[in-house]
DNA sequence: ATGTGACTTACAGTCCGTG
DNA sequence: TCACGGACTGTAAGTCACA
C-alpha cells in the first residue's frame, strides 16, 4: 500500500509546523522552553506547530534558530 | 584557508527578496507583471524584493508559485 | 518601469484562562 | 505538558501619491 507520499505538497506553514515539532521533540524541549528561547509566546508555538498560523519569515527564522535547523531545510518537502 | 563563504547568512527575508528578483528577471517579467500574476500589488513586490517587509509564509508561497520556484529553494543560502 | 513614505485594515502574536 | 478559547495589541498586508 505504499503509505502516503502524496506528492501534492502540503502548505508551507504545515510543513514548517511539522518540522518544528519534530525538531523540538528531538531536542526534548517543551513548547514553553522553545517559546522562551525563541522569544515568542507559548500558545503561539502550539498553533504554529499545528499549521494553524500564517507565520512571518522573521518568526520562522527565530524558531529555526531555536531548534538549530536551517529554515530552508525545515521547508524542504519530504 | 578556505576563504570566504560568508556562512553568516543574510536574513531570510533578504535572501528571499534576492531570489525573487533574480527569478523574476530571469523570466523577463516586470514587477507589474509579477504583481498581476501573483494577485498582489506592484509596490508590495518591490518592497519584498528589497527585503523591507517581514513577509508571511503564505505570501512567500504565492510569490514562489508565481515565479515557479519552490519556496525552500528560494531560501537556500548560496 | 521602480523606489519610497505614509496610510488603513486584517491578522500575527500575546496573555488570560480551562480541561 | 499541551490543546483550545476569548480578548486584546502590534505589526504585516495591501494601497496610494509622488519622486
Amino acid at each position: 500500500m505504499h503509505t502516503t507520499s502524496p506528492t501534492s505538497t502540503l502548505p508551507a506553514k504545515v510543513r514548517f509546523g511539522h518540522a518544528l515539532r519534530a525538531a523540538r521533540e528531538m531536542l526534548g524541549m517543551s513548547q514553553e522552553e522553545l517559546a522562551e528561547r525563541a522569544g515568542l509566546h507559548r500558545t503561539y508555538i502550539g498553533q504554529v506547530e499545528r499549521g494553524e498560523r500564517n507565520i512571518s519569515v522573521d518568526s520562522m527564522e527565530r524558531l529555526a534558530a531555536a531548534v538549530k535547523i536551517d529554515l530552508w531545510i525545515m521547508l524542504t518537502p519530504k
